[in-house]
DNA sequence: ATAGGCGAGGTCAGCGGCTGACATCGAGCG
DNA sequence: CGCTCGATGTCAGCCGCTGACCTCGCCTAT
């Protein structure tokens, strides 16, 4: 056993405690080490000490791993859209949601480069954060719908906020750039509603 | 061999042209018949009468083999952005190479709605299909930006423009729609400029 | 206290996607 | 006629992922 491994689980028996998160970490470290395609998942749970039949109760996939946040954040998101006024405009109640995002990357910046880090670089990792991604605009649309929105404007708005943040957060993981998530997406947003017209 | 076989190599030796096309068509009836899981690689290249060496020779994976048309897609739309008149607007550009999109897909319904209904149950495939969607919002962008389109509104306009394409193609394929795709995407860009505001 | 439930984890076998290395075939060309 | 060369075939093997079944040890009820 290597020096690295002693790491994650010095003495820990059958039953050591967060089985789960021990995996997380030790897939992301070795993602970032080596590479997605050259670490198999074999070796992730060997790191977290247990077994590849293990990973695969805990993630539906050796990918599954790095997008654990997802449904966190979309609630966090949907929250947000559906605590808007009830005067608010669906963009308005869409950017209540982005700023809420915003809040949340912030606090998380190391975190997040390092993810990106590896997603970046991996066409089937960047096509596991899209499918996130569309599941979270189709969220954000049903919770306008239930603010009386209609289709398509309902679609097409929550789709316009997830557009901006997606540009926005590209700005905000490259390199010497200084602002801030929430700032990039409200300069996004007018730059937006200069261009659509 | 089965009946259904002799219509894909009846009498076809090692040197039968058009392997390609016939790995496709066989692909996308499987799919429909038994459901892209319930498919096998090997089974495909034994309807065409090849072997599954030989499939992976042609596409990069057993998914791509319904997304070989995005290249062409990807320059129509291109060429058609390009060449929009010089004083024509980003946004303008780029509802060109919705035209041009609509256009190509009217005339091809039937295959369309096939293939959609295999991608539709199927996440996988839905991940594969947002990613192409993701190139060639960047293509697009890239196009505004010869332009002489700044950032972030180059990337902007071309997400709201396939972000319009993507909401009227579901509308498009869904069970009772009548009007046509152009139409479709006409009425949701304007949809688009009446609630970004 | 102890039996048994039960949930987390382990073991084993196997399928299928995908790849590298090497052999073979057949068309066209000198 | 023999050669080259591109398309295909053959074979072996890794790894992602799954089903079926077994083991361990905590928790609770009696």
């Amino acid at each position: 056993m290597s020096a690295a491994d002693l790491a994650y689980h010095r003495g820990m028996g059958r039953w050591e405690p967060n089985g789960r998160g021990r995996l997380a970490q030790a897939a992301l470290d070795l993602y970032v080490e080596r590479g997605f395609d050259q670490t198999t998942v074999a070796e992730i749970a060997e790191r977290a000490g247990l077994t590849e039949r293990t990973f695969f109760r805990h993630y539906a996939d050796k990918r599954e791993v790095l997008f654990d946040g997802a449904a966190t954040l979309q609630q966090l998101m949907v929250d947000a859209a559906a605590a808007a006024p009830e005067a608010a405009s669906p963009l308005e109640a869409t950017a209540a949601a982005l700023d809420a995002l915003g809040e949340m990357f912030d606090g998380r910046r190391d975190f997040a480069l390092r993810r990106h880090s590896v997603i970046s670089v991996n066409p089937e990792l960047q096509e596991r954060e899209l499918i996130k991604l569309a599941r979270l605009t189709e969220a954000i649309a049903a919770t306008l719908r239930e603010r009386g929105v209609g289709e398509p404007a309902a679609s097409l708005t929550a789709q316009a906020g997830i557009g901006v943040f997606h540009v926005s957060f590209q700005r905000w993981v490259a390199p010497g750039e200084t602002r801030k998530l929430d700032e990039l997406m409200r300069e996004g947003l007018e730059e937006l509603k200069a261009v659509i017209r």
